[in-house]
DNA sequence: CAGTCAAATGAACGTACAGTCAGTTTAGCC
DNA sequence: GGCTAAACTGACTGTACGTTCATTTGACTG
Protein backbone atom coordinates (compact mmCIF):
# COMPACT_ATOMS: atom_id res chain seq x y z
CA UNK A 1 0.00 0.00 0.00
CA UNK A 2 1.23 3.49 -0.76
CA UNK A 3 1.79 6.34 1.14
CA UNK A 4 -1.15 8.26 -0.85
CA UNK A 5 -3.22 5.13 -0.23
CA UNK A 6 -2.58 5.12 3.62
CA UNK A 7 -3.68 8.58 4.07
CA UNK A 8 -6.90 8.04 1.55
CA UNK A 9 -7.70 4.89 4.10
CA UNK A 10 -7.18 7.07 6.84
CA UNK A 11 -9.31 9.78 5.91
CA UNK A 12 -12.28 7.56 4.86
CA UNK A 13 -12.10 6.12 8.02
CA UNK A 14 -12.45 9.56 9.66
CA UNK A 15 -15.49 10.82 7.85
CA UNK A 16 -16.87 7.37 8.06
CA UNK A 17 -16.68 7.59 12.11
CA UNK A 18 -17.79 11.49 11.97
CA UNK A 19 -20.86 10.07 10.48
CA UNK A 20 -21.47 7.40 12.58
CA UNK A 21 -21.01 10.09 15.80
CA UNK A 22 -23.42 12.15 13.77
CA UNK A 23 -26.10 9.40 13.64
CA UNK A 24 -25.71 8.79 17.20
CA UNK A 25 -26.07 12.70 18.05
CA UNK A 26 -28.42 13.74 16.01
CA UNK A 27 -30.44 10.50 14.72
CA UNK A 28 -30.88 9.85 11.10
CA UNK A 29 -32.92 12.51 10.10
CA UNK A 30 -30.95 15.24 11.65
CA UNK A 31 -27.85 13.55 9.63
CA UNK A 32 -26.40 16.11 7.24
CA UNK A 33 -23.40 16.44 4.94
CA UNK A 34 -22.77 19.96 6.48
CA UNK A 35 -22.28 18.33 10.09
CA UNK A 36 -20.38 15.08 9.22
CA UNK A 37 -18.15 17.51 6.92
CA UNK A 38 -17.93 19.41 10.20
CA UNK A 39 -17.86 16.77 12.80
CA UNK A 40 -14.80 14.70 10.68
CA UNK A 41 -13.15 18.48 10.41
CA UNK A 42 -13.31 18.51 6.26
CA UNK A 43 -14.87 20.38 3.54
CA UNK A 44 -18.43 19.50 2.46
CA UNK A 45 -16.70 19.23 -0.75
CA UNK A 46 -14.01 16.54 0.28
CA UNK A 47 -16.54 14.20 1.60
CA UNK A 48 -17.76 14.41 -1.89
CA UNK A 49 -14.21 13.25 -3.03
CA UNK A 50 -14.73 9.84 -1.23
CA UNK A 51 -18.38 8.78 -1.89
CA UNK A 52 -20.90 9.67 -4.68
CA UNK A 53 -23.58 10.62 -2.31
CA UNK A 54 -25.28 11.39 1.38
CA UNK A 55 -27.05 7.71 0.85
CA UNK A 56 -23.57 6.09 -0.11
CA UNK A 57 -21.99 7.96 2.57
CA UNK A 58 -23.98 6.69 5.50
CA UNK A 59 -25.19 3.52 4.31
CA UNK A 60 -21.55 2.35 4.23
CA UNK A 61 -20.63 4.10 7.21
CA UNK A 62 -23.50 1.82 8.63
CA UNK A 63 -22.65 -1.37 7.31
CA UNK A 64 -19.22 -0.67 8.49
CA UNK A 65 -20.36 -0.45 11.95
CA UNK A 66 -22.12 -3.64 11.65
CA UNK A 67 -19.26 -5.61 9.84
CA UNK A 68 -16.85 -4.21 12.98
CA UNK A 69 -19.43 -5.32 15.86
CA UNK A 70 -20.28 -8.72 14.13
CA UNK A 71 -16.21 -9.20 13.90
CA UNK A 72 -15.62 -8.52 17.61
CA UNK A 73 -18.39 -11.03 18.75
CA UNK A 74 -17.11 -13.70 16.04
CA UNK A 75 -13.47 -12.78 17.89
CA UNK A 76 -14.46 -13.91 21.40
CA UNK A 77 -15.81 -17.15 20.32
CA UNK A 78 -14.02 -20.44 21.75
CA UNK A 79 -14.86 -23.79 19.98
CA UNK A 80 -13.65 -25.85 21.59
CA UNK A 81 -16.00 -24.99 25.28
CA UNK A 82 -18.62 -27.03 25.94
CA UNK A 83 -21.81 -26.16 24.14
CA UNK A 84 -24.06 -24.30 26.56
CA UNK A 85 -21.15 -22.73 28.17
CA UNK A 86 -20.13 -21.60 24.26
CA UNK A 87 -23.71 -20.62 24.34
CA UNK A 88 -23.52 -18.38 27.27
CA UNK A 89 -20.32 -16.52 26.36
CA UNK A 90 -21.68 -15.71 23.53
CA UNK A 91 -24.81 -13.90 24.90
CA UNK A 92 -22.37 -12.10 26.95
CA UNK A 93 -20.30 -11.16 24.26
CA UNK A 94 -22.97 -9.48 22.47
CA UNK A 95 -24.21 -7.97 25.64
CA UNK A 96 -20.92 -6.51 25.77
CA UNK A 97 -20.73 -5.63 22.45
CA UNK A 98 -24.08 -3.33 22.56
CA UNK A 99 -23.02 -2.22 25.64
CA UNK A 100 -20.39 -0.27 23.90
CA UNK A 101 -21.97 0.96 21.03
CA UNK A 102 -25.19 1.93 22.05
CA UNK A 103 -25.02 5.71 20.65
CA UNK A 104 -24.90 4.41 17.38
CA UNK A 105 -27.35 1.32 17.84
CA UNK A 106 -29.39 3.49 19.28
CA UNK A 107 -29.96 5.09 15.68
CA UNK A 108 -30.93 1.91 14.81
CA UNK A 109 -33.09 0.54 17.10
CA UNK A 110 -35.41 3.15 18.12
CA UNK A 111 -36.84 5.95 16.35
CA UNK A 112 -35.04 7.72 13.01
CA UNK A 113 -33.43 4.32 11.35
CA UNK A 114 -32.13 3.09 8.70
CA UNK A 115 -33.56 4.32 5.19
CA UNK A 116 -31.60 1.39 3.03
CA UNK A 117 -33.38 -0.09 -0.15
CA UNK A 118 -33.29 -4.20 0.48
CA UNK A 119 -33.18 -4.22 -3.35
CA UNK A 120 -30.43 -2.01 -3.61
CA UNK A 121 -26.63 -2.46 -3.82
CA UNK A 122 -26.36 -1.42 -0.28
CA UNK A 123 -29.03 -3.51 0.79
CA UNK A 124 -27.79 -6.39 -0.35
CA UNK A 125 -24.44 -5.84 1.20
CA UNK A 126 -25.52 -4.99 4.45
CA UNK A 127 -27.89 -7.67 4.32
CA UNK A 128 -24.82 -10.30 3.76
CA UNK A 129 -23.42 -9.04 7.37
CA UNK A 130 -26.57 -9.59 8.90
CA UNK A 131 -27.07 -12.76 7.46
CA UNK A 132 -23.41 -14.08 7.86
CA UNK A 133 -23.53 -13.04 11.87
CA UNK A 134 -26.83 -14.81 12.04
CA UNK A 135 -25.05 -17.71 10.24
CA UNK A 136 -22.67 -18.02 12.32
CA UNK A 137 -24.92 -17.72 15.69
CA UNK A 138 -26.61 -20.87 14.30
CA UNK A 139 -23.79 -22.90 13.39
CA UNK A 140 -22.52 -22.44 17.16
CA UNK A 141 -26.80 -23.48 17.90
CA UNK A 142 -26.12 -26.84 15.59
CA UNK A 143 -23.44 -27.46 17.64
CA UNK A 144 -24.63 -27.93 20.62
CA UNK A 145 -27.61 -29.90 19.09
CA UNK A 146 -24.87 -31.92 17.26
CA UNK A 147 -23.86 -33.01 21.07
CA UNK A 148 -27.18 -33.35 22.54
CA UNK A 149 -26.77 -30.10 24.54
CA UNK A 150 -30.34 -28.00 23.56
CA UNK A 151 -33.48 -29.73 21.96
CA UNK A 152 -33.45 -29.90 17.87
CA UNK A 153 -34.90 -26.66 17.10
CA UNK A 154 -34.20 -24.72 13.78
CA UNK A 155 -30.88 -22.97 14.39
CA UNK A 156 -31.72 -20.17 12.00
CA UNK A 157 -34.80 -19.29 13.56
CA UNK A 158 -33.15 -19.80 17.29
CA UNK A 159 -30.18 -17.48 15.99
CA UNK A 160 -32.57 -14.64 14.93
CA UNK A 161 -35.16 -15.19 18.17
CA UNK A 162 -32.07 -14.73 20.11
CA UNK A 163 -30.36 -11.63 17.78
CA UNK A 164 -34.05 -10.17 18.82
CA UNK A 165 -33.61 -10.84 22.21
CA UNK A 166 -30.12 -8.99 22.82
CA UNK A 167 -31.51 -6.30 20.97
CA UNK A 168 -34.34 -5.94 22.12
CA UNK A 169 -32.66 -5.89 26.14
CA UNK A 170 -31.23 -2.61 24.57
CA UNK A 171 -34.30 -1.40 23.24
CA UNK A 172 -36.23 -1.93 26.94
CA UNK A 173 -33.73 0.18 28.26
CA UNK A 174 -33.04 3.09 25.05
CA UNK A 175 -36.64 3.08 25.93
CA UNK A 176 -36.44 3.97 29.43
CA UNK A 177 -38.63 0.90 30.12
CA UNK A 178 -36.01 -0.52 32.46
CA UNK A 179 -33.32 0.94 34.54
CA UNK A 180 -31.28 -1.21 35.76
CA UNK A 181 -27.80 -1.92 33.46
CA UNK A 182 -27.87 -3.18 30.14
CA UNK A 183 -25.03 -5.82 31.63
CA UNK A 184 -27.80 -6.93 34.40
CA UNK A 185 -30.11 -8.82 31.67
CA UNK A 186 -27.59 -11.02 30.46
CA UNK A 187 -28.33 -13.43 32.75
CA UNK A 188 -32.40 -13.35 32.28
CA UNK A 189 -32.01 -13.64 28.21
CA UNK A 190 -29.21 -16.43 28.77
CA UNK A 191 -32.42 -18.15 30.85
CA UNK A 192 -35.74 -17.13 29.11
CA UNK A 193 -33.47 -18.87 25.62
CA UNK A 194 -32.66 -21.86 27.68
CA UNK A 195 -35.51 -22.38 29.94
CA UNK A 196 -38.41 -20.67 28.51
CA UNK A 197 -40.71 -19.78 31.10
CA UNK A 198 -41.64 -23.31 31.51
CA UNK A 199 -42.59 -24.47 35.33
CA UNK A 200 -40.21 -27.28 35.39
CA UNK A 201 -36.61 -26.66 35.49
CA UNK A 202 -34.58 -28.45 32.67
CA UNK A 203 -30.84 -28.52 33.06
CA UNK B 1 -72.03 15.08 18.35
CA UNK B 2 -73.44 17.22 15.68
CA UNK B 3 -73.53 16.76 11.90
CA UNK B 4 -70.30 19.38 11.47
CA UNK B 5 -68.38 16.80 14.09
CA UNK B 6 -68.68 13.68 12.44
CA UNK B 7 -67.54 14.85 9.33
CA UNK B 8 -64.91 16.36 10.74
CA UNK B 9 -64.07 12.86 12.48
CA UNK B 10 -64.57 11.36 8.90
CA UNK B 11 -62.33 13.84 7.65
CA UNK B 12 -59.72 13.15 10.45
CA UNK B 13 -60.03 9.35 9.79
CA UNK B 14 -59.57 9.59 5.93
CA UNK B 15 -56.31 11.81 6.08
CA UNK B 16 -54.55 9.74 9.12
CA UNK B 17 -55.57 6.58 6.90
CA UNK B 18 -53.75 7.91 4.14
CA UNK B 19 -51.02 8.81 5.88
CA UNK B 20 -50.45 5.18 6.94
CA UNK B 21 -51.37 4.06 3.04
CA UNK B 22 -48.31 6.29 2.31
CA UNK B 23 -46.04 5.44 4.69
CA UNK B 24 -46.37 1.89 3.91
CA UNK B 25 -46.15 2.70 0.17
CA UNK B 26 -43.23 4.75 0.65
CA UNK B 27 -41.94 4.79 3.85
CA UNK B 28 -41.47 7.21 6.16
CA UNK B 29 -38.65 9.02 4.49
CA UNK B 30 -41.04 9.07 1.38
CA UNK B 31 -43.54 10.66 3.20
CA UNK B 32 -44.48 13.88 1.90
CA UNK B 33 -47.82 16.04 2.79
CA UNK B 34 -48.01 16.00 -1.09
CA UNK B 35 -48.82 12.70 -0.89
CA UNK B 36 -50.69 12.30 1.90
CA UNK B 37 -53.02 14.48 0.60
CA UNK B 38 -53.23 13.52 -3.22
CA UNK B 39 -53.62 9.76 -1.21
CA UNK B 40 -56.67 11.63 0.77
CA UNK B 41 -57.75 13.11 -2.50
CA UNK B 42 -58.11 16.33 -0.19
CA UNK B 43 -55.80 19.90 -1.10
CA UNK B 44 -52.54 19.94 0.69
CA UNK B 45 -54.04 23.37 2.76
CA UNK B 46 -56.55 21.22 4.28
CA UNK B 47 -54.35 18.70 6.03
CA UNK B 48 -53.08 21.54 8.20
CA UNK B 49 -56.64 22.32 8.59
CA UNK B 50 -56.33 19.27 10.56
CA UNK B 51 -52.65 19.08 12.04
CA UNK B 52 -50.63 22.33 12.87
CA UNK B 53 -47.27 20.37 11.25
CA UNK B 54 -46.13 17.37 9.56
CA UNK B 55 -44.73 15.73 12.13
CA UNK B 56 -48.37 15.77 14.36
CA UNK B 57 -49.85 14.30 11.80
CA UNK B 58 -47.68 11.34 10.88
CA UNK B 59 -46.71 10.91 14.84
CA UNK B 60 -50.90 10.99 15.19
CA UNK B 61 -51.10 8.08 12.68
CA UNK B 62 -48.32 6.34 13.67
CA UNK B 63 -49.42 6.36 17.52
CA UNK B 64 -53.61 5.57 16.12
CA UNK B 65 -52.16 2.72 14.20
CA UNK B 66 -50.79 1.29 17.49
CA UNK B 67 -53.69 1.95 19.87
CA UNK B 68 -55.61 0.48 17.53
CA UNK B 69 -53.57 -2.96 16.87
CA UNK B 70 -53.38 -2.98 20.71
CA UNK B 71 -56.84 -3.04 21.30
CA UNK B 72 -57.23 -5.38 19.04
CA UNK B 73 -55.01 -8.06 20.66
CA UNK B 74 -56.73 -7.06 23.78
CA UNK B 75 -60.02 -7.92 22.61
CA UNK B 76 -59.12 -11.67 21.85
CA UNK B 77 -58.14 -12.29 25.34
CA UNK B 78 -60.08 -14.56 27.68
CA UNK B 79 -58.86 -14.05 30.88
CA UNK B 80 -61.30 -17.51 32.23
CA UNK B 81 -58.89 -19.88 30.03
CA UNK B 82 -56.77 -21.46 31.89
CA UNK B 83 -52.99 -19.95 32.04
CA UNK B 84 -51.21 -21.54 29.59
CA UNK B 85 -54.01 -21.81 26.97
CA UNK B 86 -54.46 -18.12 27.76
CA UNK B 87 -50.56 -17.56 26.88
CA UNK B 88 -51.37 -19.44 23.83
CA UNK B 89 -53.99 -17.75 22.24
CA UNK B 90 -52.47 -14.59 23.47
CA UNK B 91 -49.53 -15.23 20.96
CA UNK B 92 -51.62 -16.55 18.43
CA UNK B 93 -53.44 -13.00 18.12
CA UNK B 94 -50.53 -10.76 18.23
CA UNK B 95 -49.69 -13.02 14.76
CA UNK B 96 -52.66 -11.93 13.57
CA UNK B 97 -52.76 -8.42 14.45
CA UNK B 98 -48.92 -9.16 12.85
CA UNK B 99 -49.71 -10.38 9.53
CA UNK B 100 -53.11 -7.66 8.81
CA UNK B 101 -50.98 -4.98 9.22
CA UNK B 102 -47.76 -5.78 7.54
CA UNK B 103 -47.82 -3.22 5.10
CA UNK B 104 -47.89 -0.47 7.81
CA UNK B 105 -45.78 -2.53 10.00
CA UNK B 106 -42.95 -2.58 7.84
CA UNK B 107 -42.26 1.09 7.79
CA UNK B 108 -41.88 0.66 11.84
CA UNK B 109 -40.00 -2.18 11.70
CA UNK B 110 -37.32 -2.35 9.38
CA UNK B 111 -35.89 0.33 7.10
CA UNK B 112 -36.95 4.12 7.20
CA UNK B 113 -38.15 4.24 10.75
CA UNK B 114 -40.57 6.50 13.15
CA UNK B 115 -38.94 9.76 14.24
CA UNK B 116 -40.19 10.00 17.49
CA UNK B 117 -38.71 12.31 20.16
CA UNK B 118 -38.89 10.95 23.33
CA UNK B 119 -39.05 13.25 25.19
CA UNK B 120 -41.93 15.65 23.51
CA UNK B 121 -44.94 15.01 23.19
CA UNK B 122 -46.02 12.32 21.12
CA UNK B 123 -42.89 10.48 22.09
CA UNK B 124 -44.57 10.38 26.01
CA UNK B 125 -48.11 9.24 24.12
CA UNK B 126 -46.36 6.52 22.12
CA UNK B 127 -44.71 5.42 25.21
CA UNK B 128 -47.93 5.41 27.13
CA UNK B 129 -49.86 3.37 24.68
CA UNK B 130 -46.61 0.71 24.19
CA UNK B 131 -46.17 0.51 27.66
CA UNK B 132 -50.10 -0.02 28.81
CA UNK B 133 -49.75 -2.90 26.04
CA UNK B 134 -46.64 -4.42 27.59
CA UNK B 135 -48.32 -4.07 31.37
CA UNK B 136 -50.95 -6.32 29.82
CA UNK B 137 -49.31 -8.92 28.52
CA UNK B 138 -47.25 -8.79 32.01
CA UNK B 139 -50.54 -9.15 33.84
CA UNK B 140 -51.69 -12.05 31.75
CA UNK B 141 -47.98 -13.78 32.54
CA UNK B 142 -48.09 -12.76 36.51
CA UNK B 143 -51.68 -14.41 36.21
CA UNK B 144 -49.94 -17.59 35.25
CA UNK B 145 -47.43 -17.69 37.37
CA UNK B 146 -49.79 -17.04 40.54
CA UNK B 147 -51.76 -19.97 39.41
CA UNK B 148 -48.30 -21.88 39.11
CA UNK B 149 -48.63 -22.25 35.76
CA UNK B 150 -44.91 -20.54 34.69
CA UNK B 151 -42.23 -20.47 36.74
CA UNK B 152 -41.34 -17.18 38.67
CA UNK B 153 -39.78 -15.02 36.29
CA UNK B 154 -39.69 -10.82 35.93
CA UNK B 155 -43.51 -10.49 34.19
CA UNK B 156 -42.79 -7.61 32.38
CA UNK B 157 -39.19 -8.66 31.29
CA UNK B 158 -40.70 -11.29 29.68
CA UNK B 159 -43.53 -9.47 27.81
CA UNK B 160 -41.37 -7.09 26.32
CA UNK B 161 -39.28 -10.27 25.23
CA UNK B 162 -42.31 -11.81 23.81
CA UNK B 163 -42.84 -8.89 21.99
CA UNK B 164 -39.27 -8.49 20.45
CA UNK B 165 -39.64 -12.50 19.65
CA UNK B 166 -43.68 -11.70 17.80
CA UNK B 167 -42.37 -8.25 15.69
CA UNK B 168 -38.50 -10.15 14.89
CA UNK B 169 -41.15 -12.84 13.43
CA UNK B 170 -42.52 -10.28 11.24
CA UNK B 171 -39.27 -8.86 10.71
CA UNK B 172 -37.31 -12.18 9.41
CA UNK B 173 -40.18 -12.51 6.80
CA UNK B 174 -39.85 -8.89 5.57
CA UNK B 175 -35.89 -9.21 5.09
CA UNK B 176 -36.47 -12.84 3.46
CA UNK B 177 -34.53 -14.70 5.74
CA UNK B 178 -37.74 -16.73 5.82
CA UNK B 179 -40.04 -17.60 3.44
CA UNK B 180 -42.69 -19.77 4.88
CA UNK B 181 -45.90 -17.76 5.91
CA UNK B 182 -45.66 -16.03 9.02
CA UNK B 183 -48.58 -17.64 10.72
CA UNK B 184 -46.23 -20.91 10.72
CA UNK B 185 -43.72 -19.32 12.83
CA UNK B 186 -46.57 -18.92 15.77
CA UNK B 187 -45.89 -21.96 16.95
CA UNK B 188 -42.09 -21.98 17.00
CA UNK B 189 -42.45 -19.02 18.79
CA UNK B 190 -44.98 -20.41 21.46
CA UNK B 191 -42.43 -23.22 22.08
CA UNK B 192 -39.13 -21.14 22.05
CA UNK B 193 -41.17 -18.49 24.76
CA UNK B 194 -42.17 -21.67 26.71
CA UNK B 195 -40.03 -23.91 26.81
CA UNK B 196 -36.46 -22.49 25.38
CA UNK B 197 -33.89 -24.19 23.43
CA UNK B 198 -33.28 -26.65 26.66
CA UNK B 199 -33.26 -30.45 25.74
CA UNK B 200 -35.48 -31.77 28.33
CA UNK B 201 -38.97 -31.56 27.16
CA UNK B 202 -40.77 -29.45 30.23
CA UNK B 203 -44.79 -30.35 29.99
C1' DC C 1 -82.26 34.59 -4.64
C1' DA C 2 -78.93 37.30 -2.15
C1' DG C 3 -76.06 37.19 1.77
C1' DT C 4 -73.01 34.93 5.13
C1' DC C 5 -69.47 32.21 6.70
C1' DA C 6 -66.83 28.20 7.56
C1' DA C 7 -64.39 24.81 4.90
C1' DA C 8 -61.47 23.85 1.32
C1' DT C 9 -58.20 25.00 -2.24
C1' DG C 10 -53.69 25.33 -4.53
C1' DA C 11 -50.41 28.80 -6.05
C1' DA C 12 -46.76 31.02 -3.90
C1' DC C 13 -43.15 31.47 -0.36
C1' DG C 14 -39.20 30.32 2.45
C1' DT C 15 -35.90 27.29 3.87
C1' DA C 16 -32.96 23.45 4.51
C1' DC C 17 -29.90 20.83 2.35
C1' DA C 18 -27.76 17.72 -1.37
C1' DG C 19 -24.67 18.32 -4.75
C1' DT C 20 -21.22 21.38 -7.80
C1' DC C 21 -17.17 23.70 -9.20
C1' DA C 22 -14.00 27.66 -9.74
C1' DG C 23 -10.52 28.91 -6.95
C1' DT C 24 -6.85 27.90 -3.30
C1' DT C 25 -3.64 25.15 -0.75
C1' DT C 26 -0.50 21.46 -0.24
C1' DA C 27 3.05 18.12 -1.56
C1' DG C 28 6.23 16.13 -4.47
C1' DC C 29 9.87 16.96 -7.75
C1' DC C 30 13.61 19.14 -10.38
C1' DG D 1 12.60 28.61 -5.44
C1' DG D 2 9.56 27.56 -9.29
C1' DC D 3 6.42 24.09 -11.55
C1' DT D 4 2.68 20.73 -11.62
C1' DA D 5 -0.83 17.90 -10.20
C1' DA D 6 -3.69 16.32 -6.84
C1' DA D 7 -6.30 17.34 -2.70
C1' DC D 8 -9.15 20.34 -0.57
C1' DT D 9 -12.27 24.25 0.16
C1' DG D 10 -16.64 26.69 0.80
C1' DA D 11 -19.62 29.85 -1.63
C1' DC D 12 -23.10 28.95 -4.77
C1' DT D 13 -27.07 26.51 -7.19
C1' DG D 14 -31.16 23.89 -7.72
C1' DT D 15 -34.84 21.75 -5.77
C1' DA D 16 -37.90 19.33 -2.83
C1' DC D 17 -40.99 20.08 0.47
C1' DG D 18 -43.22 22.14 4.74
C1' DT D 19 -46.08 25.92 5.57
C1' DT D 20 -49.07 30.06 4.51
C1' DC D 21 -52.90 32.69 2.89
C1' DA D 22 -55.75 35.15 -0.58
C1' DT D 23 -59.35 33.28 -3.14
C1' DT D 24 -63.12 30.08 -4.18
C1' DT D 25 -66.72 26.83 -3.08
C1' DG D 26 -70.95 25.40 -1.33
C1' DA D 27 -74.13 24.71 2.44
C1' DC D 28 -77.38 27.08 5.04
C1' DT D 29 -80.57 31.03 6.22
C1' DG D 30 -84.08 34.48 5.88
Amino acid sequence: MTKEEVIKEYRLREILEAARRVMARYGMQGTTVDRVAEEAKVAKGTIYLYFDTKDELVNTAVIEGLREMTAEVLASDDPSMPPLDRIRKLILAHFRMLASNQDFLKTLIIGNSLDIELESQHGREFMRVYAAHVDFVASVLQDAIDHGAIRRIDPQFAAFMLGEMLTGSLRRRLLKLASSPLESDAEAVVELFLKGIATIPCD
